[in-house]
DNA sequence: TGATTAAATCGAACCGGTTCGATCAAACTG
DNA sequence: CAGTTTGATCGAACCGGTTCGATTTAATCA
């Protein structure tokens, strides 16, 4: 591998020449800059980005720290990210904690350690001890999905209590009462801002919220799919049910079917968030979708303008909250 | 951040002295270790890795190179990677190349660049550039789900064969005769096997394959999509599709719910390869699905092995294939 | 034409580690 | 006790760049 110094050599010049000529040519004589220019393709000289950001102290890389990678909402906003962050000469780099916080603590030192120029996080943690690390980082961060109260960084994410609002108020408009909610984590915002947007929209239309309609399905497969057999196994069951996620309502419906109940016939159901495929599940659910295409948008221009403009580490943090989309589906009908 | 060298001062050593004692205790004095041990602690050195990297010319972090992150079969691949990289003191970082070689290509530049320990990749080229590019890099690699024939790497991967034949055989004892293969590029290796294992059971049985009903799906949604409607407008229908992997089986699935074709009943399907929530749709998918685990351990071990073992240098490049499963469901009917 | 200023280039220090040959004292050998 | 081996430690070079103050060269002005 061809160095600096290879160059230097070839076009009879200095090291430092060399550098500055790479990275500014403007300040190096057009002739000078002509003999590097072929002393480079000569020897095909590539700079060594490590060497790179040793110096700098700063890499041309983005980390990307999320909790699934699998999850098709994390897709869409990555491939956003990446693409405008390749037009701009930086790389995304993904990592997965498998949502366990501690593995993204250490992830994100790992990138803090290879000197990332940015982070886009979606926050694992909630604690005195996480905010503080992250609070703590000294590097550009844009988060996004869950709103943790503490953490003074650029937000992006999706009115969640509106999400909860839609379908909710859809449900009560087709006829419904007894509406079940299957809920996530206490400590996640976008779990606790859906559940007001269910308990807040049926407390408006005078509609009384059933206790043993609320179960907690901790956005998870199988903790959703007992909760939803919890729900359906009550001698007085739900009319519909609403699930604060996707796999907390796609779990719902396995149970449904494993049951025996036929949806949208004997229940009706409405989920927040797509999955793939979700064209060919039958009945097509209905659901609010985020825009993650605009999430990513937003996250990724957030992201670099922290990182290219230097004046704007005196600028505030800011929340961009974007509307969710009402998809209609057949899995919820009029009673 | 404190440096080697401020724990050299303060325990009053040489700055080599601290290296050795950090890389290889055994080698240095118990009372010189207990000093720095305690410098270390008193002034929180933490070593740099992009340093240590750029000295030792190479870091502990393993490039997981694959074409779609969002894929279930990728997902948990990387998670039993990660796990056991973890496990040995490496970090695993993931890149996604969208399927363009292009990107690949440029993403895996990167990762050298990073003087990254070791790759998994899922290739997504196969010409003779492509094969030199990888051939020609000098670290260590697994390669993964694509054979390309030309790169001299371990491999890890399924009987794509046998998955054909598999789901050709199933299709064939329930009666059906008039079978459509929904087919994937024909340059990807798990391609032309799938097919070849539709072609060779169907020859073994005496049936002959009808031209019109193989078309080409790109293993892609949108090509999988029409592939399908060309299927099934044409005037002798067949009775069952077998769909060449996920995206262009379920493909044609919503295409016949789209043209009120009946799954069974009218036309039976099944599918290599899984996807999330294939449990609630509707019918449940007859597939066959590999065993991501198995394939993640292995590359995992043959890839850690590789990196840590000097003299696995010399060790010939190895084929790891796994016997595919027959997992049965409801959208085969017998006629 | 000599003084002043601007532009181009260079040298050396630095980023934060690793590595290897040299040094030196202690322990061992005959 | 002289000669050799061993173990601990050190100094210096190195990995491959960047950066900044100093120096040289060229251009501008009086």
């Amino acid at each position: 591998m061809a160095t600096i110094r290879d160059v230097a050599k070839l076009a009879d010049v200095s090291v430092s020449t060399v550098s500055l000529a790479l990275s500014n040519p403007a300040r190096v004589s057009p002739k000078t800059l002509e003999k590097i220019r072929q002393a480079v393709a000569a020897v095909g000289y590539v700079a060594d980005p490590l060497a790179q950001s040793l110096a700098r102290g700063r890499s041309r890389m983005i980390g990307f720290v999320v909790g699934n990678v699998g999850n098709p909402f994390f897709g869409d906003i990555r491939r956003e990210l990446e693409n405008y962050a390749l037009d701009h000469q930086h790389f995304v780099v993904v990592t997965d904690s498998s949502g366990k916080t501690d593995r993204e603590r250490a992830m994100v030192e790992h990138l803090i350690g290879l000197k990332a120029a940015g982070l886009a996080l979606a926050p694992s943690g909630y604690d005195r001890d996480y905010i503080d690390f992250i609070g703590g980082l000294n590097v550009p961060i844009v988060c996004f999905d869950q709103k943790v109260a503490g953490i003074e960084r650029d937000f992006v994410g999706s009115d969640n209590h509106l999400a909860g609002a839609m379908l909710t108020e859809h449900l009560l408009q087709l006829g419904h009462r007894r509406i079940a909610f299957i809920a996530g984590p206490s400590h996640m915002h976008t779990a606790t801002e859906r559940y007001r947007g269910f308990v807040d929209t049926m407390a408006n239309a005078g509609v009384e919220v059933n206790p043993n309609f609320v179960v907690d399905g901790q956005f998870t497969r199988t903790a959703g799919y007992e909760a939803a057999m919890r729900l359906l196994i009550q001698p007085e069951r739900p009319t519909a049910i609403l699930g604060a996620n996707n796999a907390v309502a796609l779990s719902a419906l396995q149970a449904m079917q494993e049951l025996g109940f036929r949806c949208p016939d004997d229940i009706s159901l409405a989920m927040i968030d797509n999955v793939q495929w979700s064209s060919v599940i039958t009945p097509r659910i209905t659901m609010v979708v985020q825009d993650t295409l605009a999430l990513g948008g937003i996250i990724a221009r957030r992201l670099m303008h922290r990182i290219t403009s230097p004046q704007s580490a005196v600028e505030p943090p800011q929340d961009f909250v974007l509307t969710p989309k009402f998809v209609p589906g057949n899995s919820c009908r009029r009673i």
